[in-house]
DNA sequence: TCGTGTTAGTTTCATATGTAACAGATATCG
DNA sequence: CGATATCTGTTACATATGAAACTAACACGA
């Protein structure tokens, strides 16, 4: 019997079978691989690599902004945006209409490492896809779409 | 074509439609929302949560039993059999065979408690799924499975 | 039975994380 | 104006985590 459908055996719950835990452990095995691909490269984590793919695609941003587009909460954007500093992989200047903001944009460097990752990145999309037919790449990403919307509509109640 | 912006760039990436970005998000959004159903009312984690669910599955076990079903790893195991020894859900019972091996099994306290997040997590599961044709259902699940077996397949090389 | 190697499980330590408190700047409304 | 509220971003603190060191028990050959 295919699983994801209603049980007949009423109360008996198997643990690899169970949605929530497929995705957590799908998305843990994920992105252990993908940060192999920059961590011991180029130093830098999640968070950071985050941050620069928000501001490769969007150009310079502020750090609410990153949060917005990136379902980071602050802390985290505002950690990345200090080891990058330090890193020299971006730079910030204040917001001179609101000095409560600061624009953050890529450095040269910045550019080179995000140049650099984003190949290897989607190499790595295109392997976990890999066999993967057009339709059921369609249909994949809109269940993803679907169990997301889903997921956040379970939260508020 | 001109650079002028990295997002000009012929290989852009965007996050959001990232699959291992995506995949990280939609894990932490249902998590997070499994989490709180037994977070507040029964004060334990998720790996704790994990090891009651293998223990309901499939009776006794060891920690490296838990750990072998779990994809945790056997420092998570051994802290979660701490606290829940602690809470009084489990208890263990050293093997006479091999005295390293200590064989967990929930108590009465332990069993009313799975019994009585197991219904909780269903129903969650039921709530993620709801809109869900049995096609559908299927298909996502042999797409996860696939994903899964990508994702492991693209650890080792 | 001694020595070496392996396994089960725990502890240590350094780092990562989330919540909440915080500081500074701006907005609002009397 | 001026008090208060709200917003942006940082810091502090307590907890969670993972890698590696460690302890205790077993295995097995010389």
């Amino acid at each position: 019997m295919p699983d994801l459908l209603p049980s007949d055996t009423a109360d008996a719950l198997t643990l690899d079978r169970f949605l929530p835990y497929r995705l957590a452990v799908l998305a843990n095995t994920v992105s252990k691989g993908i940060a192999r691909l920059y961590a011991d490269r180029f130093g830098i984590t999640i968070p950071e690599w985050r941050v620069l793919a928000i501001l490769g695609a969007f150009g310079p941003a502020t750090a609410s902004e990153i949060q917005g587009r990136s379902a980071m909460d602050k802390v985290q954007v505002s950690r990345a945006i200090a080891r990058m500093l330090e890193a020299g992989l971006i730079d910030r200047t204040v917001d001179p209409d609101d000095r409560r903001r600061q624009t953050i944009a890529m450095t040269a460097e910045g550019e080179r490492v995000y140049s650099e990752i984003v190949p290897l990145a989607q190499a790595r999309e295109a392997a976990l896809l890999d066999g993967f037919s057009v339709e059921e790449r369609v249909v994949l990403d809109r269940l993803l779409d679907r169990l997301q919307a889903r997921a956040e509509a379970g939260e508020k109640p």
